[in-house]
DNA sequence: TGTTCCTGTCAAGAAAAGCTGACATGGGCC
DNA sequence: GGCCCATGTCAGCTTTTCTTGACAGGAACA
C-alpha cells in the first residue's frame, strides 16, 4: 500500500470532532490532558470548573475520539477515572470540507445510512 | 532564526474557526462554494434554505475568515454580493489545541488583550 | 409606474447547548 | 458507623444558536 490518498473523515464524523473542538472548556481540557492525563476530579479542580460539567464536556469529546478514558484503580484503592488525549490529526481546508459535506446525514432524522467505511482518516497517526 | 516553528493560530481564532465549521449547514456552504463562486441569492436555492439563514451564515463564515465576500455590479447592473472560499490550511492536532489554548481569552468579558500577533497561522497557503 | 430580483436587517419564536445543585453508589479509613 | 473522595446521572434553569417571516432600499425593465 503505497501511500493513500488520504481519505478523509467521514462528514459526520469530522463535524463531531469540530463540534467538539470549538469550544474553550473543551479546548482547555484537551491542552490539559496533553500535558499529561489525569482523572476527573483532580482535572476539574485544575482548570476550575464543576465535576458535572467537566463529565459532560468529556463524554462528547470521547464520543468524538479526541480523549480516551479508563477506569483504573489506584495504589489506595479508589477507583478513578484517568482521560488522556487519543493522536489526531486532521487537516482542515476547503477540500476536505468539500468531500466531507457529501458524507453529511444531518437532517434531523437519523443517520440515513451508517457508513461504517473505515475512514483511515489520518487518526493514530504521530 | 531560521525556520520559524509554525506559530499556530490564536486561540480565540481557532475557537471561530472551529466554530464556524461545526454545522452542517455552514459545511455545505463551504463545500458549495468551493466548486464555484456564488452570489447570495443563488446559493440559497442551490442548497435549499432562507436567504436570511444563509445570510447570517456567511456572515459567520466570513468573520473566521473562510469565505470572502464581494459586492460587484452584474452585467445587467444588478448589485450582486459574490462569495468564495478563502484559501485556508487547519492541522488540528493535540498539540496545536495546546497551544491556541495558551491565548484563549473566553471569559465572557471581552478581549482582554487583542493580541494583533500576526499570525502565520499557515493560512493562503496551497 | 409597477414588477422583478438583488441586497440587508430586525423581531420573535424554537431548538440546542451549557451549567448547576442535588442525589445515589462504592471503597478506604479513623 | 461516620467521614472522605471518587464515580455517575438527573432535573431544571439559563444562555446561545438557529430559523423564519416581514419589511426596506436600490436598480433594471416592460
Amino acid at each position: 500500500m503505497a501511500e493513500e490518498q488520504a481519505p478523509g473523515p467521514t462528514g459526520d464524523k469530522l463535524l463531531k470532532v469540530l463540534t467538539a473542538l470549538s469550544n474553550p472548556h473543551r479546548m482547555r481540557i484537551v491542552a490539559a490532558l496533553t500535558e499529561r492525563r489525569n482523572y476527573v476530579s483532580a482535572l476539574a479542580r485544575e482548570i476550575g470548573m464543576g465535576r458535572p460539567l467537566l463529565h459532560m464536556h468529556l463524554k462528547l469529546l470521547e464520543a468524538a475520539g479526541l480523549v480516551v478514558g479508563s477506569l483504573e484503580v489506584a495504589d489506595d484503592g479508589k477507583t478513578v477515572k484517568y482521560f488522556e488525549v487519543a493522536p489526531f490529526l486532521y487537516e482542515v481546508t476547503p477540500e476536505v470540507i468539500r468531500e466531507a459535506a457529501r458524507t453529511l446525514t444531518d437532517t434531523r432524522e437519523g443517520p440515513a445510512k451508517a457508513d461504517k467505511t473505515a475512514h483511515t482518516t489520518k487518526e493514530e497517526a504521530k
